[in-house]
DNA sequence: GCAGCAATTGTTCAAGCGTATAATAACGGC
DNA sequence: GCCGTTATTATACGCTTGAACAATTGCTGC
């Protein structure tokens, strides 16, 4: 005797790939990435396993889709964040704090942003993904420096600008990464104001330029 | 007919569990975590797979001495490198560039160390292993900034000292990870200036003090 | 030289992997 | 309300995995 299929409902293409891509990312964060199997993932959306062949050309199709998500989706909350500072002092200091504060600061980004690394020197296609993210990081950065050099009537040359953007990427980068494995060393607010004098130091600015809490609406 | 069992040559206990951890090692780098089999892994280093059993409680615990191991090493070259300066300015310049410098920027260490963060978040062994290394790294960097300080008449506070080694620390990390992610973007020399002057700014020294060649013996 | 022990091998096993494919349920057009 | 299309399920296949275990080899002490 069969059991009969179970029944389903038919989903739109777009909905269905964010739910996949959704599930392989809880199941990296979760088991690693080697627990991101295609069955778990299927499980997980909901779906049967095969499933997925008909949405992406493999697997590995489906976790480029899901790094590329994941990469974007911190690099956006961080400049989405400095987009609402009225100066452009404000909007670099927003963009460094957001940085290393919830919700980029998370157990779980970390986990996927580690289990992704770990591809790039083995596949070219990750390479070029994390790439493609790294410049927009930077760019990003040099035009609240290149603004907030204008602003305080500084005139910054182009490499210079670059530079000091690859420093605090660096700098942003590390205290990101060890403030999120190392969580209960650094509070959200201690990491912050690090970040925030470090940047001061690295810029050169007077201490307490960007972290004293002098930005009208900013710190509660 | 069986074709016989083959020959092969006992060896010391250290001997053996070193040539496997090597052997992992090289998986990793070469084929990703995922292509570290036990079979791989034995296949390199010239035995059978059940042997890696003998010297191990499983393969976990096989990739966990090989993360202890890539991670002291890449600590003790900086250390190394730090006690060849002859001033407290020289071991610091020297533990900053070695740490953005060949051997310890290559893309086969960062493979491995992304291999393992990985399994930071997942597996607490790994935690344990990267929070020592961690405490071991900044320690270091404290005495050659407490030195340093202390040879430039400077006395510096225990926190305002371990404040700095966070921000250095952060600061190498994230220089060392991109510069090697992105080796084509940055050549050895142009990496360890920008550190340099980097954390010349972070220290809130004057330019050059690390960075000018003044060191002697130092620079070719 | 041989006895005993430990290191190493070869083989097997169940589980789980990614992929392929045929059957079927759901939906849109008419 | 039926019909063609196709999204989805179910099942199967071939392979690889980590682990287990008995058989056998090499070494060491006597």
């Amino acid at each position: 005797m069969t059991a009969g299929r179970r029944s389903y409902t038919r989903a739109s293409e777009a909905e269905r790939r964010e739910d996949l891509i959704l599930a392989t990312l809880d199941c990296i964060a979760e088991f690693g990435i080697q627990g991101a199997t295609v069955r778990q993932i299927a499980t997980r959306a909901g779906v049967t396993g095969g499933l997925i062949r008909h949405y992406f050309a493999g697997k590995d199709q489906m976790l480029q889709e899901a790094y590329r998500k994941v990469m974007t989706g911190m690099t956006e909350i961080a400049i989405q964040a400095a987009a609402e500072g009225d100066t452009a002092r404000a909007r670099l200091q927003r963009f460094v704090v957001a940085n290393v504060t919830p919700p980029v600061t998370d157990p779980r980004t970390l986990s996927l942003w580690a289990a992704f690394i770990s591809h790039i020197q083995t596949d070219p296609s990750f390479a070029a993904i994390h790439r493609e993210n790294y410049l927009a990081f930077l760019a990003a950065l040099e035009g609240l420096l290149s603004d907030y050099f204008q602003e305080e009537g500084r005139e910054l040359g182009q490499t210079e600008c670059r530079g000091f953007a690859i420093s605090l990427s660096a700098l942003v980068d590390g205290l990101w990464l060890e403030g999120t494995l190392a969580a209960d060393m650094f509070s959200d607010r201690a990491l912050a104001d690090h970040a925030l004098s470090s940047v001061e130091a690295l810029l050169r600015l007077e201490p307490g330029v960007l972290s004293s809490a002098s930005i009208a609406g900013d710190r509660p």
